[in-house]
DNA sequence: TTATATGCAAACGCTTTGCATCACG
DNA sequence: CGTGATGCAAAGCGTTTGCATATAA
């Protein structure tokens, strides 16, 4: 199996980078990071508070927003637009320059190097006369085992 | 010049737009087709709304809303999420897959060509297993009249 | 005369903030 | 002790909606 990277990594490098940056790791921030860490995809703070909820009553929204905020600062996290409109954040590597490959239907998200894109930018920034200061790209799709899952599994809509 | 385009132009795409989708060319519509087009870039919903309001005073909020909506539907305008965030609004063709291009100075958008780039989405989502359904390119920077505006008057920050 | 569009204001959802309290260094 | 973190509730902001009115087909 390629995952060698556990739930539980995560959260132990979440938490590091919390410290690395002189923040406390409190236990409401380590609550966050393992429920970041458990999600293999994306997360809106809404979902992250109730889940937050069923393990701690009394944990505030704002702190959810305060502990992503933060992450986010860290670039642990990312807050992402999805094509409705709506918020959501991923775990990814704070290390390099990427884009997020997110699935429709169950929102896994896999980091996407950046590779040949910067040239592709650099060009379009040259044709425009443009100095492009930073660029984004969002993919959304379908992974391979919903693609799988939904074969299997025609679902309503398709069987007369 | 290259830009044969004309903001009256653009006004005149966007109202036929609207006619040939079966939609009334209404004065308020008219009007927000003119401010649309007259902005060479991106702009707000509230920016509309104020400006929309300097020529009509009665012009609700709904009404900007739901006409933005509306050209939204016909690929006249384009929602984008600024970096900060925010949403705007951008002009563009709807005729083609395209990306945005936005000076965070000026506001002025250019469209980019997806060209290159539908390549390497294709190859992203091949390596990765996932079928890619949409992606969103979004590309902020410097247009070539702020950057030498801003060689030309340093402003506040550089002198001592 | 019937469907469509509009204005207004209230409702909404998401996010942030003020502030008193609490925990940690 | 002093700084940083937290919970709560209220405020804030951008957007949407309900509804009565006005306008167009």
């Amino acid at each position: 199996m390629r995952p060698s990277i556990t739930a539980d990594d995560s959260t132990k490098r979440i938490i590091r980078a919390l410290e690395r940056a002189g923040y406390q790791a409190t236990p409401n921030r380590r609550l966050v990071a393992r429920l970041v860490a458990s999600t293999g995809g994306h997360f809106t703070a809404a979902e992250l508070l109730e889940r937050g909820r069923q393990e701690r009553v009394n944990i505030g929204r704002a702190t959810i927003f305060r502990a992503l905020d933060l992450l986010a600062s860290l670039r642990v996290v990312e807050r992402l637009d999805l094509p409705t409109g709506a918020h959501a954040y991923v775990l990814c590597d704070p290390d390099e320059h990427h884009h997020h490959l997110v699935c429709s239907t169950c929102g896994h998200s896999v980091d996407v190097a950046d590779g040949e894109l910067a040239r592709l930018v650099d060009e379009i920034g040259r044709r425009a006369g443009y100095r492009i200061d930073a660029h984004r790209l969002e993919l959304f799709g379908m992974c391979s085992a919903c693609a799988s899952e939904q074969a299997a599994v025609p679902g309503p809509g398709s069987p007369a």
